[in-house]
DNA sequence: TCTGGGGTCCTAGGACCC
DNA sequence: TCTGGGGTCCTAGGACCC
């Protein structure tokens, strides 16, 4: 028994299972929900998936199949799944001693203290409880490392186990599904590194744990040599437990129809720079400088394709949504180029520090004391009366460079005016 | 015509220092 | 006049993840 192990527990189609909670007219049929401003499928239930449609398949490429089988189709509504979530993560975290949050749908529980315990049935009670308590099905793999339990949940998704969990406990049952399984759905092989091994003969992940010592190191990197490692059984990827705060801030979305002005991008990329500065504060950070970015769209001529980026250092690290809004409304400009239709701009704050530890700039001319004041308080007025009750005016009313979804669900469980009704 | 929005880690190469 | 070599830090870019 080897003394480390992991659970995966990951939401199945996750996104179309939060909206089936709510309008159980979209269970049985194909249902896809689309990324945002309704550009790619981000999110497919089973049944969609079994006509081919493909994670990530732009919306137009697919307006036929659409038509003719009928498939649902919903515009993000990230605001529903991020609740979601937080009630999926709680239950873990109530029935689970350590638990890493990996993403917006899936966990990672260290199982290593529970040897005494049956850890199988302990998951299938798990999985129960969270279709019951919220509705959304989970799959869990367990097995001695993560990028095992990765695939120990693949299997449990996919090979119709009735209970929703799979469980690696002995080295010939790993090596025996490891001989079918493709390498590119290994944890950590994306497109490039799967070309390279298929040029090398590399097809399943017993291939890949086949290859000699000298070979993998002289090939690859030392990723690939850990990724090879966990699939053998051993460690070497531990639990990240503590909420490790972010080291860049990104905000940015694409328009809702090309945008040719520079006024209309400033709006945009002020709006954009005061929810990334809200974010920062949320953890306590302040930034010591940040990049603005701009783009047309990826795919046309070099003489529509226009792409660039600046990065603007702070003159004393800050938090302070005016600074930061000013310099980035200056670096757009400095970026912009006319004639082109842009479709996105954003803006990534990085060079993080602590905001208690930062060292006073004898010469800064900001009060500190008093932009941490007044920054305070509009955080906690959004807070209070919502998202944007509380905005500034660099940040423009009309917005018409705006996305605009076509068919995004209801606020089922966090705006008053959309909650459902029951008929009596 | 129409193709998301976030993040992380690693590496190679240049600058700089002694 | 002759002009080394090793270490460290930083950055851009590439790969991956969901």
């Amino acid at each position: 028994m080897p003394s480390t192990m992991y659970a995966l527990v990951d939401c199945n189609n996750f996104y179309v299972s939060c909206e089936r909670v709510f309008d159980p007219k979209l269970c049985n049929r194909p249902v896809i929900v689309l990324s945002n401003n309704d550009g790619c499928a981000v999110a497919r239930s089973n049944e969609a998936k079994q006509l081919g449609i493909a994670m990530g398949i732009p919306a137009f490429q697919i307006r036929d199949l659409i038509r003719k089988h009928n498939i649902a189709v919903l515009s993000s509504n990230f605001a529903l799944y991020g609740d979601f979530s937080n009630r999926v993560m709680s239950i873990i975290m109530q029935s689970m001693p350590e638990v890493e949050i990996y993403s917006i749908d899936e966990a990672f529980i260290d199982l290593g203290s529970l040897h005494s315990f049956d850890i199988y049935q302990m998951c299938v009670d798990l999985v129960r409880k969270i279709e019951t308590c919220t509705g959304i099905p989970v799959s869990i793999g367990i097995a001695p490392t993560k990028t095992l339990a990765k695939v120990a949940n693949h299997i449990a998704k996919r090979h119709g186990i009735v209970e929703r969990v799979y469980y690696f406990n002995s080295a010939q049952q790993i090596m025996q599904k490891l001989a079918n399984f493709k390498v590119r759905d290994v944890w950590g092989i994306g497109r490039q590194l799967e070309k390279k091994l298929l040029g090398m003969g590399i097809y399943t992940a017993a291939d890949l744990i086949a290859l000699p010592d000298t070979t993998l190191k002289h090939a690859f990197n030392i990723v690939m040599q850990r990724t090879v490692m966990e699939l053998q059984g051993i460690a070497c990827i531990e639990l990240q437990d503590d909420m490790i705060n972010k080291k860049q801030i990104m905000v940015s979305r694409s328009f809702g129809k090309r945008v040719t002005e520079l006024v209309d991008l400033q709006e945009a990329i002020a709006t954009y720079a005061s929810r990334a500065c809200e974010k920062l504060r949320g953890q306590g950070s302040v930034c010591g400088g940040f990049f603005v970015f701009i783009h047309t769209g990826l795919h046309g001529s070099s003489d529509t394709v226009y792409h660039n980026s600046i990065y603007i250092k702070l003159p004393s690290p800050s938090a302070d949504t005016r600074t930061i809004l000013h310099l980035a409304k200056h670096g757009l400009a400095k970026i912009f180029r006319p004639g082109y239709r842009y479709q996105k701009v954003g803006i990534i704050l990085s060079d993080f520090a602590q905001a208690e530890q930062l060292q006073i700039d004898l010469f800064a001319h900001d009060n500190l004391e008093h932009s941490e004041t007044l920054m305070h308080t509009l955080d906690e007025i959004n807070y209070k009366l919502g998202k944007h009750a509380l905005q500034f005016g660099a940040a423009g009313l009309n917005n018409s460079w705006k996305m605009q979804p076509g068919n995004r669900s209801r606020g089922y469980t966090y705006c008053w005016d959309e909650l459902l009704v029951a008929k009596l």
